[in-house]
RNA sequence: GCCCGGGUGGCGGAAUUGGCAGACGCGGGGGGCUUAAACCCCCCUGGCUCGUAAGAGCCGUGCGGGUUCAAGUCCCGCCCCGGGCACCA
């Protein structure tokens, strides 16, 4: 009988690496790794703290993660990608004299946990914890170098009561705007009592009653109940942040339609922090481009509040340009402004109640989806320009916004698009203010002229001001933007119309959910209806046991329905009877919840006291991982060494955690300002994805390719690129890699397919190219036929030692630059040079054996220990010193230098290495093939000779 | 519309401060081993033209200009793709 190849490879080749035998490698390893509690990291102090074995490790070096969610689909090969690139970075790092903390937590309360448990009939709690458990076996099968002890879950009542506990304390705090920092609240007590300061409600602390007080401190509280316009999605029965709606003003999470409704909900204090959270962007080592984003998110913009009298007194309106004052010949207002009743008049009312009416039945989506047709109504209502002291026409239209600035405009239709546009709608005057330059009028094909019904649009930017003049202030002949505000703001400031201004686009931090599957409030209200956070001793405020988990929901489109929270229905657990300082009373828990983001405002600092069980995180423990490196640089602001993950949570998670680490170092329990120094975005892997007709994906892995087209069950489908993801149906598991070649190859294709930055296509059949080299690498050390160790000779060749040591040379940069794929590119070149030596001399170098298992040892970790082993080690490669070149082996006596002529290469010639530019050109310009290129020139008499040491040469005849 | 990225062989991607374009891998071709095949090992592989051949020449990094001895890299003007923001006063 026949052999298969599978069997007779088996049989003449039995230690061959197959997929089989990296099993074998890589499951024996983890199970060794995690017995011998290899990945552990000593703490300077506390539970974990072990100061011998620190003393053992050099400097510290804090890698993370950005956690996952425990989804219950579990993990295809595109989630890895950034966990591959921090274990392949921290091994590396451990090899070269750190101490590096690597771990991975869960974040596993919120939506997707709960939907999951609501579609499963499952308790969350059972359903995330099933999650977790598969989650951790997927992540070990990986290989990832975590240490165990210090992975957190969001939803364990240890981990949530400090999450519990860090919003009593920014409940119990207030932002003081003199020290532009948090501060307990007791102290503004003391200062509203010794009279140092007074509540800002204009009133006398010492005259107020016991609730008047708690209503006034929870004006300055940095968590505060509020009756504001938030945003309710009847789709999830829940109302959601401002972050987590999308511009087209639907759910982030589902695509639910979202409405802006008035509702009473808790609510952060982040505006407080908004100059502080741009400013301090400047420390940060993160991308411009997610700076950027969270620039444009928190919107600063620097300008000036006038106020312009009118019948229903000042209407304030918010201007960046107030030098353009004199060209606001109308203003404009809201449709929802406050004003805009006592500004009608009796002629007017019906076609503004009109409008008003339909403005509000638009959700905010239709009127930003408008076509930009601008529309608005005249409430026959005027108002003083302060500048100019016309009467001009009060209008209410959609273009402005209630949300945004004062809710009101001055209207400048000359220098603004907008208020030009709706000016010519609607046959409003436009009169210039500036004199735009001729190349303005030249680009647009005009005449120049002040006659603005000639412009086809208005006019932005400097420009010479014109018509722009009262009897005390004039810009005229001012030609700078910069300088007429100035002017201006001062001139507004002196006579009392207004001052300049900071305006933000940020708005609070809607944090209240009324969901079932996350952190209770640790709140409790008393018979007045105030809230008091719960002491210390009191927490955890467990979250409840119950059947109905699921929250009520809504018809998506039903604007009118109101959240009900799953806490609510449990009338035992939310009646209790306390003693917090006055006796034993009656109390009314708070039903909300609190959003996804709570648990990962903080996770990091868990990770660095896991098990503490006094406080949040050891101070100690705190400044050792994350204090500030001020060696690095004199502003480093301290935080996580290396944060790697996905660029979509560049203003969501991002935002809330910085915004919660500067609470907690206002308040001194942090010593770092910033909780993560740096940041590296990873890519994602993509996967083609294939649609029929019907606009519906079909498997990917079904469709064939046929003449540049692509057929499924016969008929054509469209190709488009997607994230990797079962609603695409193209999601490849783990499970199916390691099963063809193990987990290490997983691993190297992963960081070799190309930079970690960049998003790629997954293409499994390029996998194997990784398998291959693997497989050479291991069949030079071992002896396919007896699983042996191949005999090693003591000394290597002159040019493998000195193509080992270059190699050495780049793999230590690109390593440390995280650009593993160049770095394994170099080994395979070194590798491949190996086999050939291999091949003709049947043994390896030691040296070259042993550098080459240390240098792959942060990417394919089991291979390299089992490879290290082999070679007579007893004790895990983990902690081994990389491998460091020798710097007389990376210059060579000679090299070849390209000779051009003109730019282009005609002849190369061997060169001594350190040849200074006289002897190079003497050589060169004594090469046959070089002479014979010049074609006949003359090499005395070149027009010009450019040598490069070590580069090249080129002649201009 | 504005702000970020990006565009290099059949494919994924390499290329220090401007200095030999296409490293490495996949795919493709040829050879060796084998009764045969698979595995493995060795060689070739951007396009075009010329040459029996060794080889030689020209073109080539989205398009069009420019700077330079020299441009994938720098400058100007466009096109396309991906992402973010979007009536923000």
């Amino acid at each position: 009988m026949e052999d298969s190849n599978e069997q007779q490879v088996e049989r003449l080749t039995p230690f061959r690496y197959t997929a089989e035998l990296a099993t074998e490698i890589e499951t024996r390893w983890q199970d060794i790794w995690d017995v011998n509690g290899t990945f552990d990291t000593p703490n300077p102090a506390g539970p974990l703290g072990d100061q011998a074995a620190l003393d053992d490790r050099g400097e510290k070096l804090f890698i993370l993660d950005m956690f996952p969610y425990p989804s219950g689909a579990g993990l295809h090969v595109g989630h890895p990608l950034g966990y591959i690139g921090t274990d392949v970075y921290s091994r590396f790092k451990r090899m070269t004299n750190h101490n590096v903390l690597y771990t991975m937590g869960f974040d596993a309360f919120g939506l997707p946990a709960e939907q999951y448990a609501v579609q499963t009939g499952q308790h969350p709690a059972i359903t995330t914890n099933d999650n977790v458990a598969n989650m951790r076996r997927q992540l070990r099968r990986l290989g990832l170098s975590h240490d165990q002890r210090r992975s957190i879950s969001t939803t364990d009542p240890e981990y949530y009561r400090w999450t519990q506990w860090i919003f009593t304390q920014i409940f119990n705090s207030w932002y003081d705007t003199e020290l532009k920092k948090a501060r307990p609240i007791n102290e503004l007590i003391a200062e509203f009592e010794s009279g140092k300061q007074s509540p800002t409600n204009g009133r006398v602390w010492a005259e107020m009653s016991d609730g008047d007080k708690r209503d006034c401190l929870d004006e300055y509280r940095l968590a505060y109940v509020s009756e504001a316009p938030v945003n309710w999605c009847p789709g999830l029965g829940t109302v959601v942040a401002n972050e987590e709606v999308t511009a087209d003003g639907r759910s982030d999470r589902g695509n639910f339609p979202v409405f802006k409704r008035n509702m009473r909900q808790w609510m952060m204090r982040i505006t407080t922090y908004a100059d502080r959270l741009i400013d301090d962007l400047e420390l940060l080592d993160w991308s411009d481009a997610i700076k950027t984003m969270q620039r444009n998110w928190i919107g600063r913009s620097h300008g000036a509040h006038v106020d312009f009298d009118s019948a229903a007194g000042p209407i304030t309106v918010f201007t960046t340009r107030p030098d353009t004052l004199f060209g606001a010949t109308f203003m404009v207002l809201a449709p929802e402004h406050p004003l805009v009743d006592h500004l009608t008049t009796a002629d007017q009312a019906n076609s503004v109640a009109e409008y008003r009416a339909a403005a509000a039945a638009k959700n905010d989506i239709d009127r930003q989806d408008d076509t930009r047709e601008k529309t608005g109504v005249f409430t026959g209502g005027t108002a003083t320009n302060p500048l100019t002291g016309e009467q001009i026409p009060v209008w209410i239209a959609d273009y402005v916004l209630m949300g945004y600035g004062t809710g009101a405009i001055m209207a400048v239709p000359c220098g603004d698009q907008r208020d030009f546009e709706f000016a010519r709608t609607f046959g409003l005057a436009i009169p210039a203010i500036q004199q735009p330059p001729v190349d303005w009028f030249a680009d647009r094909e005009i005449e120049p002229s002040l006659d603005t019904s000639t412009w086809p649009e208005a006019f932005v930017g400097n420009a010479k001001y014109v018509n722009s003049a009262n009897s005390s202030l004039d810009l005229n002949g001012l030609s700078s933007v910069s300088e007429a505000v100035a002017a201006t703001n001062q001139w507004l400031e002196e006579q009392g119309y207004g001052q300049s201004t900071i305006n933000y686009k940020l708005r609070d931090w809607l944090f209240s959910r009324q969901r079932y599957w996350g952190e209770p409030f640790p709140v409790v209200y008393d018979e007045d209806g105030h809230a008091h956070t719960l002491p210390d001793d009191m927490l955890p405020v467990v979250l409840p046991e119950t059947d109905s988990f699921s929250p009520r929901t809504f018809d998506a489109d039903d604007e009118h329905s109101d959240p009900e929270s799953p806490l609510d229905r449990l009338s035992e657990w939310v009646n209790i009877e306390l003693d917090l300082g006055d006796g034993l009373r009656t109390y009314r828990r708070d039903t909300n919840v609190m959003p996804q983001w709570a648990g990962s405002c903080w996770y990091e600092l868990r990770y660095l006291d896991p098990t503490n069980a006094e406080q949040f995180v050891d101070p100690e423990v705190e400044s050792y991982w994350m204090g500030p490196r001020t060696d690095v640089r004199p502003d480093h602001p301290g935080g996580v060494d290396l944060y790697v993950g996905g660029v979509e949570h560049a203003v969501l998670h991002l935002l809330y955690a910085r915004f919660w680490h500067k609470v907690l170092f206002d308040l001194g329990f942090v010593s770092s300002k910033e909780p993560y120094a740096r940041l590296f975005n990873q890519g994602y892997i993509l996967a083609n994805a294939f649609k029929d007709d019907r606009g519906i994906y079909v498997d990917a892995f079904s469709v064939e390719e046929r003449d540049n087209a692509y057929y499924f069950e016969g008929n054509e489908v469209t190709r488009e690129w997607g994230k990797m993801g079962k609603s695409l149906k193209n999601a490849v598991s783990p499970d199916e890699m390691y099963e063809a070649y193990g987990a290490d190859t997983l691993r190297l294709y992963e960081m070799a397919m190309g930079p970690l930055d960049a998003s790629r296509p997954w293409e499994t059949r390029d996998v194997v190219g990784m398998f291959r080299f693997l497989q050479r690498l291991w069949r030079t050390m071992v002896v396919e036929e007896t699983g042996e160790l191949r005999a090693l000779s003591e000394t290597a060749d002159d040019e493998t030692r000195r193509l080992l040591h270059r190699t050495i040379d780049v793999v230590r940069t690109e390593m440390e630059a995280l650009r593993f794929n160049t770095a394994i590119a170099k080994l395979i070149e070194l590798n491949n040079h190996v086999t050939k030596v291999v091949n003709a001399t049947n043994e390896i170098p030691r040296e070259v054996a042993q550098a080459m298992v240390l240098m792959v040892a942060p990417l394919v970790p089991h291979i390299a220990e089992e490879l290290w082993s082999k070679l007579g080690n007893t004790d895990t490669i983990t902690y081994v010193g990389f491998p460091e070149a020798e710097p007389a082996l990376l210059v060579d006596d000679e090299v070849e230098m390209p000779v051009q002529v003109k730019g282009k290469v005609r002849a190369r010639v061997m060169v001594p290495a350190d040849a200074d530019e006289r002897t190079i050109t003497d050589i060169v310009l004594s090469d046959e093939r070089v002479l014979e290129a010049l074609d006949g020139a003359d090499p005395s008499s070149l027009k010009k000779v450019i040598v490069v040491p070590g580069r090249m040469v080129n002649l201009v005849p």
